[in-house]
DNA sequence: CCCTGATTCGC
DNA sequence: GCGAATCAGG
């Protein structure tokens, strides 16, 4: 993939609304990552957004880089944790969020779930709609404990629950038994 | 930890 | 020209 006339159009449109790099990768899509945004917003000389009065940016020290072996990310094993505010979990964001976007708000795009390019460690990765459709979203919301569950409070019930089913059901079987 | 944009430099 | 890796900061 590269940078199309349509994609760059897209990406000064979206860039002037406001929308920061990682959403406007996440709207591109077509692998089209926050970086490769940072990097063409600077090319096309769209920096500076006129926000950020910061304009005096010193950028001191060149930090050479280290030239690092990319180091493979460790991942710790994850005990589901069925914790979490349910009625949170299950809350509509307008609600949960009073509203922290004054005026961007009519840019932001779609669901308010997340696609897989906004989808972080942190949330919770169920799946909503079709996994084919280009509708389809993960439910995003941040799950408890840290990331400890790979889900929401409430999707972590649902997941697990007929798991939690099937094990009653076998204690309740093993008790009779032991009665008989 | 989550995120933001800025910068470098091998490709 | 491109963008991953990295940095500096909120």
């Amino acid at each position: 993939m590269s940078w199309t006339d349509e994609r760059v159009e897209m990406l000064r449109k979206l860039w002037n609304d406001g929308l920061s790099a990682s959403q406007v990768a996440a709207e591109i899509g077509a692998g089209i990552t926050r970086n490769a945004v940072i990097g063409k917003i600077h090319r096309l000389g769209l920096a500076q957004r006129a926000k950020t009065p910061i304009a005096a940016r010193p950028r001191v020290a060149k930090p050479q880089r280290p030239q690092q072996v990319a180091a493979p990310r460790m991942h710790h094993g994850h005990a589901p944790a069925i914790v979490g505010n349910v009625a949170l979990a299950l809350a509509p964001r307008a609600l949960v969020m009073p509203d922290a976007r004054p005026q961007e708000e009519v840019v932001i795009p779609m669901s308010e779930r997340v696609t897989l390019m906004e989808l972080r460690e942190s949330m919770c990765r169920w799946p909503i709609g079709d996994p084919t459709s280009a509708e389809f979203r993960f439910c995003g919301a941040r799950s408890p404990g840290g990331g400890g569950s790979p889900y929401c409070g409430y999707h972590s019930q649902i997941a697990y629950q007929p798991v939690q089913d099937r094990r009653r059901a076998r204690d309740q079987l093993r008790s009779a038994a032991r009665l008989a």
